[in-house]
DNA sequence: CAGATATATAGCCATATAAGAATATATCTA
DNA sequence: TAGATATATTCTTATATGGCTATATATCTG
């Protein structure tokens, strides 16, 4: 889970990761789409490949990156418990922060 | 939303961060419950406070802190959209995902 | 096979950061 | 005021990381 929190920390990974969210795509594609040289955006799929994040599929010389979600579930379970906080049940912390500022 | 996302990759940081969820605690309270030195502990606040992850007050000689879940429930938003993926309604590209493992 | 295209890796440099030790600051108490 | 307690800051060192350039590997096409 800290992998994955670290990845997300990174704004073209997570740009990536956002590409990735709708449709499969190739490294050129991404490389179109950020502003991230091709050597960069391989080495970012690397690493979100490592963490489980995203899985390839060879298609010819291209390779085909689509977004593996189990780790991001894994960051929803943790934050599941924080919600509360801003789904109206507010509690009485909040309560007390909100009438600070 | 970088700050938070790079600040919840680290696990001591996470567990400060869990335990202020339910209680308002001293830098104390936290040294005493995790493996961290306070001087570590004092740093890993700091960081939070930059990010507005967590407030504090003063107590006598103590500083309370507590949770300002703002920060968390941008990662939250920013995680929303991703969220069909595991919340039942499957898509094409997850279907195709779960029948390859 | 030769060249072109797509992607990956290696090497380098600069920056960020975590951890620990030592010390500083602030507040309480006797 | 002199400790004692609670917290913060500084400094150093080791390590990780991002971005870049150059290069390697693999696949396609003629």
């Amino acid at each position: 889970m800290d992998a994955a929190f670290a990845l997300l920390a990174d704004p073209g990974r997570r740009r990536i990761v956002e590409m990735l969210r709708t449709e499969e795509c190739s490294v050129n594609r991404l490389c179109a789409a950020l502003p991230i040289s091709q050597p960069g955006v391989s080495k970012h799929l690397r690493l979100l490949r490592e963490a489980g994040l995203v899985r390839v599929r060879a298609d010819g010389q291209r390779r085909l990156y689509r977004l593996d979600p189990a780790p991001l579930e894994k960051l929803d379970r943790w934050l599941e418990p924080f919600r509360e906080f801003w789904t109206g049940r507010l509690d009485a912390l909040e309560r007390h922060l909100d009438q600070e500022n």
